[in-house]
DNA sequence: GATGAATGAGTCTTCATTCAT
DNA sequence: AATGAATGAAGACTCATTCAT
């Protein structure tokens, strides 16, 4: 059964964009996002120089719209994993997995998301705004839920939590990235999860488990 | 008693050549290295365009040599601290205030190290066969100082260690770097050592700390 | 009947990159190779500074490419004049002819070739290499030849003769620029021609017309 | 005897002068007027760059008083021989050797005369109405007085004469320059008397040496 | 929609010239 | 007078972006 005309359109147009995102990438992560041309991007996506500026408004457009599209997708699977799910500390888990997974898969992608997002002071404004802020909403609401439930320790500040959690996976990442043997990103996971919980994890007499 | 005029000029040099250097830093650390013109750097050193290239080849080795110089000074200072010490263990803590208490008093240093230096593989290479193959040989040196004198497990290559060591450093700065309220550095210092001692130490029969 | 699609855009390309060249004579000849700027030549080419860059590597190529050009239609045009002739001396008059006369139609070309191309020992070098040395060779050729059939004294050797020959249009075209009133150069085509025959014609015995 | 302080000194600043412009003349020589750097000059002639100064008015001005010391010296001369003489033919003798001397005696003066100073029709310009002019009435005198004496031929515009005496030994010159081996320039000088005689003599009935 | 030739703003760098010492 | 460090104007070249085809 064949797709409508418009749909079938729309998916085409669909496809090109993610190679041009792609090939973004793959030349961001090598040539550093400065360094890079758009022709250089255009000449890997197999396009013409003016194509990209059918489907980007301009270079800095395209690499925020990696850091968008990427984040768009994981949102969205995450959204799905967790749906489902009660305990708090087990949707950090489910979490954490899928943001160490996404990189660890990806290492061009982890190199720009992760260095060349860096660069400018305004940059990291911008995409705090914008899906990555709905990420970090979402690190938050399932910690304010855990403290509710009276999973997370209550005396922490939830802003405060969301950093350090968000803190210890982009510390993590990076350090992956820039070794030089970086092997299984994965196997940092239970490490991780526990450091959390330690530090998370109820503060009140009974919860002997800590120092 | 007057310098004589050779050495006052020289001083005169030195001053002008880190006052320069100091504003690159600045500049590079507020708008990155790329966006950061080279007419910038000279405004905030409060010299002509023209006079940048008097005291260096170019906006390339304008951050090479920040680098360098930083790195000089560092390895200076930690040869005059180490000299005296006997305990391998000692003097990888020494270095390891050293490294960090540099960059933790000077975000704008840290911040050209950790992220500008970054953007290029070239750069990297370069910079490796500069002063910082020095410090790392140095790491590499006490580690094997250690090995021998037994403090330290034989069994881990030296190179490999010395890796260890440095990303441990490295992967410390650079989430402090992008932590929003940094804090003091130096806290970081004895878990660090502790977790580079446990890595690191005897791991022969009488010693079962580790697996 | 329609050109091609590509053939016709190769044309237009080519006229473009004609039409720079052009306005590189016009401009290094009014004002000189060193102080002519490259957007004056843009400007002359009624194209933006950067287009002359979509078709010379630097002003370098740009100067080179007139000389490249330039000889290379003479070249072309010289063997198809001369492909038929049987004897020699014909040949170089053909030749000489048609070089005053390339010079001779297009005083700023000549300015450029003349005069501009002097400046550096590298330029003459490179031009050497080039095309210039085709022709250089044709000449050799030619003398041979006429060495071989007895018309020319074969007591001198080829490559002099060639300087000889060169030096004498190249001095004759020199003096012709430098001239307030030039007058058409083509009337120094026979006294030319006359010297170089009493400078190379037959030397033996029987052929007394030299002293 | 020692000379007054003041004489002495003036002798002392003449020295340097001469040293600063026999710098000019190797490295422009050498490198081309365009190409070649005040430092470079400063250098050759061991002072420092702003030394230069104080005794040239700039770069332009350093060529061009290249043109004009060595033509004051020339003039001078030329003004000695010539003075008792009576032979306007003589006089034109003399003057093409001390011309030819002059150059064939220092390539590197020669080529700085004949090549860097050709680049723009401002220096030519200049150049006439400064010492050169004098030169050229110097030549345009003898010829008057040759034409009044009955010596040369009347019908010719002494202008025009000018020119071509002018005009054939500058042409002598280029291209002894261009040469790959000169040999000595003077070896031209009878020959081109002899051309010159035979455009410029006796016009009238009697004499027939001429078509 | 796709192309890629053309554009021209923007920047690094050079170097003639100046001037405090 | 001599120095040479400092200046800053000027220009070659790059490349993100546009737009006619």
């Amino acid at each position: 059964m064949p797709e409508s005309r418009t749909a079938h359109e729309l998916n085409q147009k669909e496809q090109k964009r993610n190679r041009i995102l792609r090939a973004a990438i793959e030349v961001f992560a090598d040539k550093g996002y400065f360094t890079a041309r758009m022709s250089d991007v255009a000449h890997e996506a197999q396009v013409a120089d003016g194509t990209l500026y059918l489907y980007f408004d301009g270079k800095e457009d395209l690499l925020m719209s990696i850091f968008d599209s990427v984040l768009s997708r994981f949102i969205e699977r995450l959204r799905q994993e967790i749906d489902g799910m009660d305990d708090p500390l087990e949707k950090l888990r489910v979490m954490l997995r899928l943001h160490l997974e996404t990189l660890g898969r990806d290492r061009p992608l982890a190199h720009v998301l992760q260095i060349e997002t860096r660069h400018t002071r305004r940059f990291m404004g911008l995409l705090t705004r914008g899906k990555l802020g709905i990420y970090l909403n979402m690190v938050r609401g399932i910690i304010e839920e855990g403290q509710e439930m009276g999973r997370f320790c209550r005396e922490i500040s939830p802003g405060l939590a969301t950093n350090v959690v968000f803190g210890a996976v982009d510390e993590l990442t990076m350090s992956w990235l820039l070794a030089d043997e970086p092997g299984d990103i994965l196997r940092h996971l239970e490490p991780l999860m526990k450091m959390i919980f330690e530090g998370l994890g109820p503060c009140d007499g009974e919860d002997s488990k800590k120092r």
